[in-house]
DNA sequence: TTCCGAACTGAAGGATCGTTCAGATATATT
DNA sequence: AATATATCTGAACGATCCTTCAGTTCGGAA
């Protein structure tokens, strides 16, 4: 049993690290495999042999990489929540203050970029994590993505935050709802990415000046 | 939140319609075992004879009101959703205009009791959908939980909305977000439910009042 | 060129899994 | 009580599946 929250457990860890340039691209081949054979048959067929097929490996290579077929799992949604953690941490690189409206758009869009430029592979890691038995994400994934708001959120110049923990997770999870809603299902339904990043933006807005605004003054207080 | 697709397909209807008292109360223990062996021994290892044993029944039985795996998941979810559009019908009965923020409230609070009464189903849900290749939330099923919200949209006497649809879209999906998140999927830790209330009293009020405002006099319009 | 470790192969093993169906049992009807 | 229908049983089958490992090929240092 896996304690909730904690560092990566080793049932997961990926096994070997490449070495030579070709190995490298193997990993690489393997993870655009797995999107692609997950949106093409679904998650009930997504196979280790099917996966190494489409990447043009056989399966034996696929386990010198990764120790089973969660791992692989794994480390398609970790990679996927780090590109997302430096896109927020290359936001407002200036010590600047600014206002929050303004933060807010930014967080919305940023979130948005990440996702709609690979629509494909967002579409396909939405299936992936109910297919992690037990799984949560490890602490360290997630709070590199929190403190990446919380720096933002730090730069307004005309509100600050109770809780802003509790802000970033809300806005977090918000935006996490609409994208998956926005992006359901790739096959038939058409994303309109302008809605979506407007309807993102305006819900990041709405959400962080109003949690903004039930600022109590109270000094010190638990 | 899914976005609406066609009718449930003929791969995923139910077998029979009980007839006699007993096996209604099979097909409810099927059902809750289903949860039961989700959330105990995660979606890879949901098979339909770990369900019925669960359930204290053979697999025979299981396939005489499932003609598949899939159309027992598909039903869970099904539920669901219907008890949280009938929740949502039960809002407001009475004709009366209302203040946007208390509707707003309202429909938060709906959200959440839902989700609150059943925690374990709730988190065991969040990881079928996944399982069900290709799925999309049928639109009759959508459709009634969209209508429940415009319905009570209709009865704010102090804001209209530019697209119903769309502000009722982008707020089930934010408070699923939330919920989502809540309950367990995005970080470590015990659910707390008069802050996940709260935070979704405060998103659906801030979402709601700000796309309210930003109505435009336009009248025909696509 | 020689040589060694890194990287790759893919058939085979052992374990489930989804699903069926012929027969047994329970309930309702006459 | 007898008959008809609804419900349940569970061993068995074919289809995959995940994973291993003995052997082969490749890349680069010497």
């Amino acid at each position: 049993m896996e304690k909730p929250g904690s560092a990566v457990p080793q049932r997961l860890k990926v096994r070997k690290t490449p070495v030579q340039t070709r190995s490298g691209a193997t990993v690489e081949a393997i993870h655009e495999a797995a999107i692609q054979v997950l949106l093409a048959e679904g998650l009930t067929r997504l196979t280790t042999t099917r996966v190494a097929e489409r990447a043009g490996v056989s399966v034996g290579t696929l386990y010198q990489y990764f120790p089973n077929k969660e791992a692989l799992l794994f480390a398609l949604l970790q990679r996927h929540f780090e590109e997302l953690a430096s896109a927020m941490e290359g936001i407002g690189p200036d010590d600047a203050k600014q206002p929050l409206s303004i933060l807010a758009e930014q967080i919305a869009d940023t979130y948005v970029s990440v996702k709609i430029a690979r629509p494909d592979a967002t579409a396909a890691l939405y299936r992936v994590a109910g297919a992690i038995d037990q799984f949560r994400l490890p602490a360290e994934i997630y709070k590199r993505l929190e403190g990446s708001v919380l720096r933002i959120l730090e730069k307004a110049g005309d509100a600050s935050f109770n809780s802003p923990e509790q802000a970033a997770f809300t806005l977090l999870s918000a935006l996490a709802g609409l994208s998956r809603g926005s992006f359901g299902n790739l096959t038939a339904g058409t994303i309109d990415p302008d809605r979506f990043r407007s309807e993102a933006r305006m819900i990041a807005t709405a959400y962080l000046t109003a949690a903004a605004q039930t600022k109590t003054k109270t000094v010190g207080d638990a």
